[in-house]
DNA sequence: CTGAAAGCGCTTACAG
DNA sequence: CTGAAAGCGCTTACAG
């Protein structure tokens, strides 16, 4: 049926190794025969099987792309998107395709990735979120198995990339104090999430430095990263007074937030989140400050560490790739 | 290295075809073989090397997603994660993987998908978006290779699974006159998206309904999707004062026209658009209506029909499958 | 610079 | 109910 590497040979009076060292642009064969191969493979519609060619190489040129749990909270958030994108150009530049894994619970999504990983479906694996006590990356760890964590799990033995999150949660709520907050209030979210507790101990550096009271509460966590949650904490909050800014650690939730300040009789308070990219001008909220997360470049940087991983797999052992993507803020249009 | 059939076989007494066979649960195999074989399994840890499966038995057990043009416009907005987690549960239930595609530019995405299709790494595709003369489509068409749209491309000789577009544009603007809006705008986008079409032909249709005005320019089309647009806009439309009302097609456009409105001196214009997911009760905009696009069982659906598909491979020829999903106004909280 | 041969790890008629 | 054999379409030492 579909032509096969032996037809282009036959055509091409050469042997199927030589088409294969053609296909693979290897150096020792000549000009003037891979021309010639080439021209056939092209007349032919030529296109080499990739199940074939992992087979025998044991290179599937494939990333397997480990998302959470699926819930909507994750795949509703700008991140994912964003850092896929990242993911995508870097991976299909070098000719890596990406296959994705997720599942409704933690048993379905192991028993998936055991299947990618031992099935050799993949060279190495990309994992979309970090949590403590992730027993999906523990088994990847466990055997050896390259892989890179976007985000800063419990367990640093591990290659990862992330942004200095205890450093940008301190300077979104340096933009809040400078703003004139005296009280501002963090909103985080899951603490399994260690962004999370990150950008809280930044938060609360923040206001030591500024000398600001820390003795009340002023530190929230609600259970699910949707805006509802996030509604209906800043309402109680806003009712007791007890708030003059919010620095809230997860897009979904602000939007929640966002929400209840406009609809309270204090409409100025400002809040601080932390968006996966640039915001363009007037989305919306442009007015706010944010700080800017990269989540391109986290994407990008994921995969040029794993290729670096899979480059050296020799001298794997005690050696781990910690990068740190830089992050800035955007100043909100109306400074007050 | 790793175990293979041969090592199960071995331990097992067997051979490597009764292993074959019971990892694929043949009922000719014997119960007590089969509980013997798996046992050996288990204790050695086997799975079975994809590659190897896929290359011998013709079938990579994956299916192909199709992205349109990498561009914020589509990342960002949240119909790509909704019915990606569609897609993803109905196809890791039969065991199927999902390889992703897209690209820069047209060519970067076409000779991509040519790859996987003619190199068979998968076994069909799923378009997660449409639009009018589409090269990528037209070629998988074009050989016949099993392929499923979500949405509606001008060549209707292919399967897809859709809302009912020109339906639910009417029944989102005849919501905003059962409002009060006697001059309503329609907001849209690219016009090379179908839907973008359909929904303005039931905007129309529901001005002539009601026998509202439709001689002065009620259809604006920005070029792109991204908020920005539809901010500058709205902010035309409404300084002209030409407008009482907007029909959004776009959630991404939404977000623009929704703070040009805010910002104006009419914050109680409605706005209606089209989202994705029923939204969560305080999800910031509650309180404006919406059309439910059932992200989520487009996704199911695709998957279920590219199956179908599959299974009759031999009676292909002039049978397409077109399934309409339902779609319903979610009413906002502040009916006025 | 090129080829013959073995092998990658499965599946699947075919035969019994 | 099970096995022997051929084959899927590549790659890669090895040899020349």
């Amino acid at each position: 049926m579909a032509v096969t590497i032996k037809d282009v040979a036959r055509l091409a009076n050469v042997s199927p190794s030589t088409v294969s060292r053609v296909i693979a642009d290897n150096p020792s064969i000549s000009t003037a025969t891979k021309r010639r191969v080439r021209r056939i493979m092209d007349e032919l519609n030529y296109y080499p099987n990739l199940s074939a060619r992992s087979l025998a190489s044991k290179k599937s040129q494939t990333i397997g792309l480990v998302l959470p749990q699926a819930s909507d909270a994750f795949y509703q958030n700008p991140f994912f998107p964003t850092v896929m994108r990242g993911i995508n150009e870097a991976s299909s530049s070098k000719g890596y395709g990406l296959l994705i894994s997720t599942g409704q619970n933690e048993e379905d999504r192991l028993s998936h990735i055991q299947r990618m990983v031992y099935g050799k479906q993949v060279e190495g694996l990309i994992f979309l979120y970090a949590m403590v006590n992730d027993p999906i990356l523990e088994f990847v760890s466990s055997i050896n198995f390259p892989v890179v964590v976007i985000g800063s799990p419990d367990n640093s033995q591990v290659n990862l990339v992330d942004n200095d999150n205890e450093l940008i949660g301190k300077q979104a709520t340096k933009a809040l104090i400078e703003k004139g907050c005296r009280k501002p209030v963090y909103i985080g979210g899951d603490e399994k999430q260690p962004f999370i507790h990150n950008r809280e101990l930044g938060f609360k550096a923040a206001l030591k430095e500024a000398h600001l009271p820390s003795d009340h509460q002023n530190s929230f966590h609600p259970k699910s990263f949707m805006p509802d949650e996030g509604y209906a904490l800043a309402k109680q909050i806003l009712a007791k007074g007890e708030a003059d800014g919010f620095v809230v650690a997860d897009q979904l939730v602000a939007r929640g937030v966002r929400h209840a300040i406009a609809q309270s009789q204090q409409a100025d308070i400002p809040l601080i989140t932390f968006k996966p990219y640039a915001p363009s001008l007037y989305t919306g909220h442009a007015t706010e400050a944010c700080m800017n997360l990269h989540g391109q470049t986290l994407g990008e940087q994921a995969v040029y560490i794993l290729f670096d991983v899979l480059r050296d797999e020799e001298n794997k052992g005690q050696r781990y790739i910690h990068e740190i993507v830089k992050s800035e803020l955007i100043p909100g249009l109306n400074q007050q």
